[in-house]
DNA sequence: ACGTTTTCAGGAAACGTTTCCAAGAACGTA
DNA sequence: TACGTTCTTGGAAACGTTTCCTGAAAACGT
C-alpha cells in the first residue's frame, strides 16, 4: 500500500559560484620563505615565539593551569586568538599523562533505529556534560562488524566504550577492558569481568503482559519473537513461557514463532495463524516491527477489534490507531543515561576495581485498547 | 490519552558477581622492572626489539607498505600478534604527512530524530566503505551548540565535516573550510566558498502538493510551519505561498501558522482553526510532528475523513491510520549519501579547488487517502 | 641583612608514530 | 673484477603537545 501514487519532482539545482574572498591570517613568521602558501597550521610554538614566552607557558595558559602571571596569560590568550591558534587534542592526548582523548565510543545495532538512536542521544547528553564526544557505529547484529568497530574505536584510543553486544564478542570486550579501556554493555546482559551492564527487564515485562491477557480470559496466545541470537528476544520468550507455565498451560508450538526479523515476516506469520484452524485470540509481539507487522495482518483480515495485541517496545503514534496499540514500553533514554553514568564513573577512576555492576531498568505497561480486547466467545 | 493505564514493574535485579578469571597475556618484557603492573601499552618499538628488526620496518609492515622481505613481514606480524600490539591511530596521524585521522564529524539537529538518524546511517555506510569513522553530535537548532560541536570536532582534527547548519554559523564554517577541513552542509542551503550543499526540494514538493489540493477544489488551505529560523521551513512556506499565488489566491493570514515546534502546538492551532468560523477544508503540515499534531486535532474533532491533510516528511505507520496520511516524502538516506560522497570526494583531493556544488534531491508525493479528500460542499 | 622557601618561567625530553636519509646487500653489465 | 643501479633496512628526526626539571627571582622568617 505505501508504494502507491508516487510522483517524482525534479529540483531546480541553483548553481552558486562562490566569492573567493582572501582574508589576511596566519603566522606571517619572520625568517621562513614566503613562497607557496603551504598552510602549515599555527602551533603552540608559533604562539610562544610571537608572544615572547616559553612553550611551556603557552601550554599552561591554554590548559588553564594556575601559576602564570596575569599579564602573561593575557598576552598569550591574545596572540593565540590573533594568530588563529587551534589546540590539537590529538597531539595533546598523545603526550598527556592520562592519555585521555575525551572521546567515548558507542556500538549500536543501527544508529538509525529508534531504540538505538534515543539511547545514543542520552549518552551524548551525559557525555556532553563532561565535554566528551561520542563516536558511533552500527553493528547490524553482526559479530564481525561489531569486532571491526570495537577495533577501530580502540585504535583511536577512545576513553571508554558502550556496546550493545551481539553476544559473540565477549573475549574481545574482555581484552579491551583488561587493556585499560572501561567497557559498559547496554541492553543485553553479558558476564565479563568488570564490565558493567544495564538491561531492560524484558522477562518480567513480558510475563506481566501475558498474565494480563490470561486474566482477560485468553488461552491461545501467539508469540512472535525477534532473532533468537539476541539476548532480549530470548528473555522475552522466557517471560511468555513463564507466564504460560505459571498458569499450568503448555506452550503450543504452532503459536510460537521466534527468529523473525522484519515487519513483513511478522505479517505473514500472523496472517497464517489467523487463517488456520483454532486461531489465537491474542498475539504478543516481542518487538517493534513485529508488532506493526502483526497489526497489519489483523487489519488486512479486519480482525483488529476482535483479536488482542500487545507489543513489546512503544513506537510513535501507536495511540492514534484504532484501536490504540497496547505495549510494554521500555525507556531507551534511561538505559543510555545509566550506561553513560556507569562508564563515566569508571572513567573518573573511583570505581576502577569494582566488580561488574548490573543495572536493570523496569518496563511499563501502557494500555491503549488493543491489549484490553477480551477473547471472543 | 497515551499517559493512561500505566503501571511500573519492578525489576528482579539479579546481581552477578563476575568470575575474575586471570588469563595469561601481555608483553612479559625482558629487562624492565617487574614490580608494579603499570600497564604501559605495547608499542612499535617493543615489537621491533622483540622481532629483532628496525622500528621503520615495523611501521612499513603495519601499514602494508611494499618492499619488505616476506620473511620479515611474517616475523613482524607474528610478534605483533604475540605481544598484543595495537596500532595507535592518534600518534600515527600526528606524524603522518597528510595528518589524516580517518574520522569525519556530523553535526545533526538531534541524533535521535528520524530524519537525522537515517541521514547519519547513510553517512556511516558511505564512510565505512573507506574505513572512516563518524563522530556525531546534536545541535538542537542552537547556533551556540553548533559552534561548540564544530569546535570540538576540529580540535580533534577530523578530516571533514558534514553539518545541518542552523544558519547562523557561516563564518565559522568558512573559517574551518579555509583552514583546510572540507565542509559539506546538508538539508539546508548556505552559500559559503567551496562548501558543498545537498538539500531537499522543499519548495517544489510543497508547491505541487498544494496544487493537488487546489485541483481537488480546496480553497481554504491551512499551513502549519516549523520554526522560521530553519531554512527548510521557510522554503516550504514559499512553496505554499507560491501555489496559492499561482492560482490567484491571496494568502489568508489566519490560516497560516509558522514557527510551531511541537506536535502539541500543531494540535492546539488546528483545533482552534476547526472551531472558528469558516474553517479550512484542507491542512498542509510542513513537518513530521506537526502532521501528527494536526491529525490528532482532526481525530479529536472526528473530522479526519472530512478535512484533507497532507504532511511534509513521511513517518512510520502513516499508512496504517484510517485514512492513511498522504505525505510529501523526502529521502534522508539519499541526502546523507550524497553529502558523504561530496565530502569524500573533496577528501580524496581531486575536487579540492572546485567551487561549491549544490545538489538538490527531489521529493515524492505518496497518496494514502488523507490528501485525496475533496472539500465538503 | 641573610638564608631559606616559594613562586614563576623556560628549555628539553618524551608520547608513539611516519618519513627522510644514508648505508649495505644484491644484482646486472662492461 | 670493478662499477653503477636498484632494493632493503635501520637510525634519527619530526609531528604538536605535556611534563619534568632546573634556575632565577621574589617572598618570607629571623
Amino acid at each position: 500500500m505505501p508504494g502507491k501514487g508516487e510522483e517524482e519532482m525534479p529540483g531546480s539545482g541553483a548553481e552558486v559560484p562562490g566569492e573567493g574572498v582572501e582574508r589576511e591570517a596566519g603566522p606571517a613568521g619572520g625568517s621562513g620563505p614566503v613562497g607557496r602558501s603551504v598552510r602549515r597550521s599555527v602551533t603552540m610554538r608559533d604562539v610562544a615565539r610571537q608572544a615572547g614566552v616559553g612553550l611551556a607557558t603557552v601550554s599552561r595558559v591554554i590548559n588553564g593551569k594556575p601559576g602564570v602571571a596575569p599579564e602573561l596569560v593575557r598576552r598569550v590568550t591574545e596572540t593565540a586568538r590573533a594568530l588563529g591558534y587551534r589546540h590539537d587534542v590529538t597531539a595533546s592526548s598523545l603526550r598527556r599523562a592520562d592519555r585521555r582523548t575525551a572521546t567515548i565510543a558507542l556500538v549500536l545495532e543501527d544508529v538509525a533505529n529508534p531504540f538505538s538512536s534515543v539511547l545514543h542521544r542520552a549518552v551524548e547528553d551525559a557525555a556532553r556534560a563532561e565535554d566528551i564526544l561520542v563516536l558511533a557505529g552500527s553493528s547490524d547484529e553482526d559479530p564481525d562488524r561489531e569486532r571491526e568497530l570495537v577495533d577501530a574505536f580502540t585504535m583511536r584510543r577512545v576513553d571508554g566504550l558502550i556496546v550493545l553486544p551481539t553476544g559473540s564478542t565477549d573475549e574481545q570486550l574482555d581484552a579491551v577492558r583488561r587493556q585499560g579501556t572501561p567497557v559498559v554493555c547496554a541492553d543485553r546482559l553479558v558476564e565479563i569481568d568488570r564490565v558493567d551492564t544495564v538491561t531492560v527487564d524484558n522477562r518480567d515485562g513480558t510475563w506481566a503482559a501475558v498474565r494480563r491477557l490470561r486474566a482477560l480470559g485468553h488461552r491461545r496466545i501467539a508469540f512472535l519473537g525477534d532473532l533468537d541470537a539476541i539476548w532480549t528476544a530470548r528473555q522475552r520468550y522466557a517471560g511468555y513461557a513463564g507466564a504460560q507455565a505459571e498458569a499450568g498451560e503448555a506452550v503450543e508450538d504452532r503459536l510460537v514463532h521466534r527468529d523473525l526479523h522484519s515487519a513483513e515476516a511478522a505479517r505473514a506469520v500472523t496472517a497464517g495463524l489467523l487463517a488456520a484452524g483454532d486461531p489465537p485470540t491474542a498475539v504478543f509481539a516481542a518487538q517493534n516491527l513485529l508488532t506493526i507487522g502483526a497489526r497489519r495482518a489483523l487489519q488486512d483480515a479486519g480482525r483488529q477489534d476482535q483479536v488482542a495485541l500487545i507489543g513489546f517496545d512503544d513506537f510513535p503514534v501507536a495511540d492514534m490507531l484504532a484501536p490504540g496499540i497496547s505495549v510494554v514500553s521500555q525507556d531507551p533514554a534511561r538505559v543510555g543515561r545509566t550506561a553513560a553514568h556507569l562508564l563515566l564513573g569508571r572513567l573518573r577512576g573511583g570505581d576502577d576495581d569494582l566488580p561488574a555492576r548490573h543495572s536493570v531498568v523496569p518496563t511499563r505497561y501502557i494500555a491503549r485498547g488493543s491489549g484490553e480486547i477480551p477473547p471472543e466467545r
